[in-house]
DNA sequence: CCAATTATAGAACGATCGTTCTAGACAGCT
DNA sequence: AGCTGTCTAGAACGATCGTTCTATAATTGG
C-alpha cells in the first residue's frame, strides 16, 4: 500500500473538517425539525459520532446554531451588494439584486429556512445577529427603491412597505420552488418571479 | 351578595369554556415558542391550572394543536370564497380576495404564525389537514387569476407561480405589519400591499 | 340531599433533553 | 520510543419532557 500523505492534515485542518461535518448535518436536521425539535443526540447519531464529540467542537447547542448562521446568512448582504456593484441603470440594478437574492436563497435553501422558522427563539446574541443582518438587507432594498424613485420609476407609497413586499415574494420562493428543478426551468421561474416584482399581476391596463 | 345565576352554565358550556381558555393561551405560547418549544406545563402554568387538567380537556399535545387549527385556519377558505361571492368584475374580485385574506391574517395573526412555522413538523393527520387547507387556498387564487387572464388582464406565465408570489406578499405581511397600528394606518398599508400585488414596484412604463 | 358525574391537583413514570465527567485511543513532535 | 495534546466514546447528571395514575373537591341531575 502506498503511503499517502495528505497535504492538509494539520491539527487546524482536522479541526475544521470535524466542525464542518457537524455543521453540515446540523443544517439538515435544524431545517427539518427546528431548533427545539433537534437534539444533540440526533446530530451526533447522524454523523455517526458521540455526543461528547459534538461538545468537543462546539461549546453548546447554540454555538452550533451560530456556526450555521456564520457560514451562510452572514454572507448574504455582501453578495447582494456585490451583485449591484458597478451597475448604474436603476431598473437593471433592481433586477440584478433580486436575481442574486433568489440565487443565494436557492444555494442556502436549508439555512434560510432555519432562520425564518426559528427567527425569534434564540438567546440574545443569536437573535441580535440575525436581526442585524435582516435590517442590513432591508437597507439595501430601500436604497435601491429610492434610486428607482429618483428617476420616476417607482409607484407612490412607503418605500419600506414596498421593500417588505419584495422580500415576501423572494423569501416565499423558498417554500414552493422545487430544488430538483433543472437549470432551464429554474431560470424561467426566476424570470417570472422578477416580472411579478416589477409589474405585479397586471399585463398592461 | 346577590346570587347570580349564569344563563350559560350547563356542563357543555363549562366544558367549552375550559377548553377555550386553554386554546387561547396555547395559541400565544405556540406562536411565540413553537410546538416543540412549548410544554404542556408552560400552558398549564399560564392558565394557572394543573398539567392533568389540560389532559382532562385534550387527549394530548397534538389534540390541543389541532383545536387551534380548527378554530382559525380551517375557516380561511370559506371566508375567502365569501369575500368574492357575488362580485363579477375580475379586478374587483382579486382586490376583494386579497383584502379579505389580509384581514383574516391580521385577525388570526398568532394562529397564522403557528402554521407557517411548524408547517411540516406534525403527525400525519395534522400535517395532512394543514396541507389540504393550503391547497384549497391556492386553488382559489388560481381560479381568480384564470378569470383575470380570460379578460386579458394577466401577464403571461405560469398561473401557479403568480399565485405563489401573491401568497408570499400576503403571508409576509404578518411578519412586518404592526398589530398595534391604528385603523386608518392599517387601511393605508393594506392599500399599498394590494397595489404592489396588482402592479409591482413600477409606476407606469 | 344524595348519588353520579365532572373538574381539578399532585405525585409519579419512563423517556429524553442539554451538558459534564472520566478515561482511553490516537496523532504529531522530538 | 515516549511525551503532549487532540479526538473520541460512554456513562452519568439533573432537569424537563409528554403522559398516566390516584384521589379529592366541585357541580349537576334526580
Amino acid at each position: 500500500m502506498a503511503r499517502v500523505v495528505s497535504l492538509k492534515n494539520s491539527p487546524a485542518a482536522r479541526e475544521a473538517r470535524g466542525r464542518e461535518e457537524l455543521v453540515e448535518v446540523a443544517v439538515e436536521l435544524f431545517a427539518r425539525n427546528g431548533f427545539a425539535g433537534t437534539s444533540i443526540r440526533d446530530i451526533a447519531d447522524a454523523v455517526g459520532r458521540s455526543v461528547s464529540n459534538v461538545y468537543h467542537y462546539f461549546e453548546n447547542k447554540e454555538a452550533l446554531w451560530l456556526a450555521i448562521l456564520e457560514r451562510s446568512v452572514k454572507a448574504l448582504p455582501g453578495r447582494l451588494r456585490g451583485a449591484i456593484d458597478g451597475v448604474s441603470e436603476p431598473r437593471t440594478r433592481i433586477a440584478a439584486l433580486v436575481r442574486e437574492h433568489l440565487d443565494v436563497s436557492e444555494q442556502y435553501r436549508r439555512e434560510s429556512r432555519i432562520f425564518f422558522i426559528d427567527e425569534e427563539r434564540l438567546s440574545a446574541s443569536g437573535n441580535k445577529a440575525n436581526k442585524r443582518i435582516q435590517r442590513e438587507i432591508l437597507t439595501i432594498y430601500v436604497a435601491e427603491l429610492e434610486g428607482l424613485r429618483a428617476v420616476g420609476l417607482l409607484a407612490d407609497g412607503d418605500i419600506r412597505i414596498t421593500a417588505f413586499n419584495m422580500l415576501g415574494v423572494i423569501n416565499w420562493y423558498l417554500r414552493w420552488s422545487k430544488p430538483s428543478a433543472g437549470q432551464a426551468k429554474r431560470e424561467q421561474t426566476v424570470d417570472q418571479v422578477l416580472a411579478f416584482i416589477l409589474r405585479g399581476t397586471g399585463s398592461e391596463k
